[in-house]
DNA sequence: GTACGGTTTTGACATGCATCAATAACGGAT
DNA sequence: ATCCGTTATTGATGCATGTCAAAACCGTAC
């Protein structure tokens, strides 16, 4: 009786993953219809943050994982001589802070790239919820291996491949994840400056350049400014696979 | 009463976490003394590996974790090419295969790197187990982000990092795990070869050959094969921080 | 002890990308 | 619309590290 008022009441602070258009890719996907009030019961509806703002800041208390509604984040840690190293770009229905589970504090900082607004759920009160729905506490196992599999792909892609190809696959895992959204995987506009693509590919932001004129002369892409649109999605997926040909 | 017996008769193939050495540094760290047992009766004394030998393989249904008794492990993925990269190297006391938690199959292959014995923790007693014991569920919580946090950290030697500065940063970070067990920190053998650390760091075996020999002539480290000692702690640290002070 | 395959070291050379420098395009504020 | 700071592009040059090649070393098996 309680819950089916609290369904009906919803306070605004109160998220609704009910009716969230994204209950497909984050964390509902992994409750039953039954147990999502309890998802409900935790999660807070955040903040709208202005591109360039905030979310958290490395080794402060780290209290929350979030979840992107809209907009888009990239998260980056800073060395102790002041180099910063972009480590993801998150993207709606994706969760943010997976890196700092189980620690005091934030292992990195987390900004907004665009206008984006976000779910926060109170580290807490998951853990506990976690503990009480095996299927969630599995898919949060999931989403954290996942987090350590794409690094080493990254680790991968730094190590062992070409300006070309660091891109080329970018270009590529961006244009999957706005298919999932039912968005267009060909045409989008990228949420980052061609600076945070450099700082996470390991590369300098001239040969990002570079590079993309070289694709767009190819008549691989055309890109003006932060629009970009897939040509030939084919030989992009070449282009990553380019490496293993030489090696023949 | 049954426990107490049960306590008394350990099977053969029973791990015994209580006499264990490595208690404080495993996943016992995280259990109650009195919860301890619940930990033994899902573990299972695993085999003896040697060199070379395979503990898992990638694409391979996901079955368990394994923690390293004795011995060191390497694990690495294999792209769709071919192309090998290790990712990362697991000392005793260290979990294997969280990298695969949540999946159906390994996301990499672990390969023994010397004679090496592990401890086997089933996936399905153990995502059972930590919904019960919150410190547990806590513990793997944090064990996972810090794989995410190092591999980040490695993105970062990767792409912002010289040869001579991921080499120093990785005889720091061996030299340091040595020291948890209390074993010399600046006199130990590598467990990998050359070839090894090379493809961990993004390099070429000639240049890691080639760095090794450059810190011996500075008087920095003594190596011969793969026995080494750290001549000058203070001098690597300042290695692994000299990209900063260029900077300044 | 010797002989073999694999690993490590050393040298000479080539190259992809960083760096430096300058210009061009963009976007927000007035 | 205009201005100014930021971001993006384009060009010229240098260097760290990869690549190729060969020698030295090592452990292991016979």
């Amino acid at each position: 009786m309680a819950q089916a008022i609290r369904l009906h009441q919803a306070s605004p602070l109160k998220a609704s993953c009910h009716q969230c258009s994204l209950s497909n890719l984050c964390l509902p996907l992994a409750v039953e219809e039954n147990d999502l009030d309890r998802l409900e019961d935790i999660v807070q509806q955040g903040r709208i943050f202005n591109r360039g703002e905030h979310i958290f800041d490395q080794s402060t208390p780290f209290r929350s994982c979030f979840a992107v509604k809209s907009g888009a984040i990239k998260t980056s840690i800073i060395s102790e001589n002041g180099e910063e190293q972009v480590t993801g770009f998150f993207m709606p229905g994706e969760l943010v802070g997976l890196d700092s589970m189980g620690s005091k504090n934030y292992a990195c900082t987390a900004r907004a790239l665009e206008r984006t607004s976000v779910c926060e759920f109170p580290i807490d009160k998951l853990e506990e919820l976690t503990g009480k729905l095996p299927d969630l506490q599995h898919h949060m196992y999931h989403l954290m291996s996942q987090e350590i599999q794409g690094s080493h792909q990254l680790a991968m892609l730094l190590s062992k491949n070409t300006a070309e190809e660091r891109i080329a696959a970018l270009l590529l895992s961006l244009s999957s994840r706005f298919q999932r959204r039912r968005m267009s995987g060909t045409n989008f506009s990228l949420p980052m400056a061609r600076n945070d693509i450099a700082n996470f590919l390991g590369l300098a932001v001239e040969t990002v350049s570079r590079v993309f004129t070289r694709f767009q002369n190819q008549g691989i892409i055309s890109a003006r400014g932060r629009e970009v649109e897939l040509l030939d999605v084919e030989a992009l997926q070449t282009v990553t696979r380019e490496f293993s040909r030489q090696n023949t």
